[in-house]
DNA sequence: GCCGTTTTCGGCCCGACTGTTTTCAGTCG
């Protein structure tokens, strides 16, 4: 699939023109197009293949004949130009907060700054200092933007983010001038990944809420602070933003601070189609608020359903409330179940009956034990001898705790070949199997598509447990073939596992939808290896929803009777094909 | 560069904060 590689390529062609001072709406329909293509879930390929390049959001004459000549030599001329023009050092910079295009173009005609490098040592000799519009304020914010992009991992979890993001929250709360308090932007996208955190309470006394914020203990820096919004630093390395708004326009200021970005851009399209202005302050015809104190009257008032959080991002929700076919999402309370965790037995830290007691108060009708099989021996991984032994132990557990039905499963791993570690004749013990590729994962994208696809024949698997093994900010997901990986799912009915750590969410957002698309199950799971872990399951609800799931998309919102049924179901489909 | 029942040319989302300015450019979200 080359989507990623012609993502980036559109999206360096804008830094590119960025830095060379090209009319910023080409630079943002170069960005529209990159980010278009990241989002697709089906292979460009394929649309070039069938010449329907240009029904593609944002992709007209031109750039359909730069992915044709890219999709055929491999290159992009116009591409390879810019990078001629521009230093190679030169696009990092524009991630240096504080430092846009225009300064870093300055910097480069006037003091030959081509990397970060250079640029630190005009910030020493005071040459920065020197040039028009730039002072040494200016420089030093700009430094510290340096020192913060060198520490900076990049994009932090939203599972490190949310807690923190929660706890200013209420901080926030207790501050009398306070009216309201809501998490916006990506933590309330519920993104696997954000870059900061937004932040916003409505109340008549600006300056006072930004007073008492920019002093809370968590806060190492600020970066700016005026009466309405405010910038700052967390010890914990990111950064926080903070806007303040009346009442009255409490619901456009949450609606624009959520975005996404592209979300707003088509919401305020649509509004100048009406003849409305849309802001964080409303939503007005001429002078007058037609709506802006809750974000069900901006979408009403745009003639749209109100479009949940995870869903805005520009891949379709507003089209989808023109045509009704909106999904209707994911909810807590559709998961009866949770199929991946592991007790004592391999390396979980709880016991299968402890972990049936938190999941029975939880509100589960199930649960499936899935230790890891010999492969994973650092893992305490179970042999067969081991795992038919563990099966009794799940049994005698199921007997003896009443009101929740305990599964006998196992994590098995695919091994090198695409083989599994059990025998078929072990595996047919099980009531339900997950397999997962737990080694080899930076194999080429051909062999750990294979060595997958190879497993997907064995009629006793059931699950994909964590299909591309990413761990955020530590590991990159396999590159492997999702299109045939799917599809091989869909023809023999086997579901694929949304595990939920949110370091994990494997599989993602858009894959997700892919699976839905193709009529794929997902089985949203925690992997759990402790009690504490069984509630990351709202990370996967998060995702799934963010990949449009439903709950007749997801495996675990079956009764047990129902899952059952479709285990047998699945597994005789299995046999015969 | 994209796009079109107001358009094939002339638009393209909108506002806050900072610093270096004497009224605004650059950056950010």
């Amino acid at each position: 699939m080359k989507n990623r590689e012609l993502s980036n390529i559109f999206g360096q062609m804008a830094d590119l023109l960025e830095i060379l001072g090209q009319d910023h709406f080409r630079i943002n329909s170069y960005r529209r197009v990159s980010r278009v293509i990241s989002d697709l879930p089906e292979d460009v390929e394929r649309l070039w293949k069938q010449g329907s390049l240009d029904t593609l959001a944002g992709v007209g004459k031109n750039t359909a004949a730069r992915i044709d000549e890219y999709l055929r030599s491999g290159k992009i001329g116009a591409h390879q130009e810019l990078i001629d023009q521009v230093p190679r050092g030169l696009p990092e910079l524009l991630d240096i907060s504080g430092l846009g295009p225009k300064t870093i173009a300055k910097a480069w005609q006037e003091l030959d700054v081509t990397c970060i490098e250079d640029l630190q040592k005009v910030i020493e000799d005071g040459r920065l200092a020197g040039l028009s519009g730039l002072g040494e304020k200016k420089v030093q914010q700009i430094a510290r933007g340096i020192a913060f992009h060198q520490r900076a991992a990049g994009r932090t979890p939203l599972g490190i983010a949310l807690p923190i993001a929660q706890k200013l929250a209420e901080q926030l709360g207790e501050i009398s001038d306070v009216d309201q308090v809501r998490i916006a932007g990506s933590v309330r996208r519920r993104c696997d990944t954000v870059g900061d955190v937004d932040l916003l309470v409505s109340g008549e006394q600006g300056k006072n809420i930004i007073d008492a914020f920019t002093k809370f203990d968590d806060v190492s820096e600020i970066l700016s602070a005026g009466t309405t919004k405010a910038s700052v630093l967390l010890s914990q390395g990111f950064q926080v933003d903070l806007r303040v708004v009346r009442k009255k326009s409490f619901g456009a200021a949450l609606c624009y601070f959520t975005g996404s970005k592209a979300h707003n851009i088509a919401l305020r399209g649509m509004a100048v189609d009406k003849k409305l202005k849309l802001n964080e302050y409303g939503l007005f015809k001429g002078d007058r608020a037609v709506a802006g104190a809750d974000e069900e009257g901006i979408y009403g008032t745009l003639g749209l359903s109100y479009v949940e959080p995870e869903l805005r991002e520009d891949r379709g929700e507003i089209e989808a409330c023109g045509d009704g076919t909106l999904p209707k999402l994911l909810e807590t309370e559709d998961i009866r179940g949770d199929l991946h965790m592991h007790s004592t037995a391999s390396d979980g830290s709880t016991s299968i009956e402890e972990l049936a007691r938190a999941a029975k108060a939880r509100g589960y009708q199930y649960i499936a034990m899935t230790e890891h099989s010999s492969s994973s021996a650092i893992a305490h991984g179970l042999n067969a001898e081991r795992l038919l032994k563990q099966i009794e132990k799940v049994r005698r557990a199921d007997a003896k705790i009443k009101g929740i039905k305990i599964l006998a499963s196992a994590e098995v791993d695919i091994l090198a070949d695409g083989s599994l570690d059990y025998p078929d004749k072990i595996l047919a013990r099980l009531d339900l199997v997950t397999a997962s590729v737990h080694s080899g994962l930076a194999s080429s994208a051909q062999k750990v598509t294979e060595r997958l696809l190879r497993a997907m024949e064995n009629p006793y698997v059931d699950i994909i447990g964590h299909p591309t093994g990413r761990l955020l900010g530590k590991r990159e997901a396999m590159d492997l073939d999702m299109e045939r990986i799917i599809s091989a799912a869909a023809k023999r009915g086997i579901a694929m596992e949304l595990n939920s750590h949110w370091a994990r969410l494997d599989l993602k957002d858009i894959h997700l939808r892919m699976a839905k698309q193709a009529g794929v199950k997902i089985a949203i799971c925690t992997d759990a290896h402790s009690i504490e872990d069984l509630d990351n399951i709202c990370y996967g609800i998060w995702t799934g929803r963010r990949g449009w799931l439903e709950a007749d998309d997801v495996l675990n919102s079956k009764t047990v009777s129902a899952l059952l049924k479709w285990v047998s179901w699945r597994r005789g489909r299995g046999k015969k094909s």
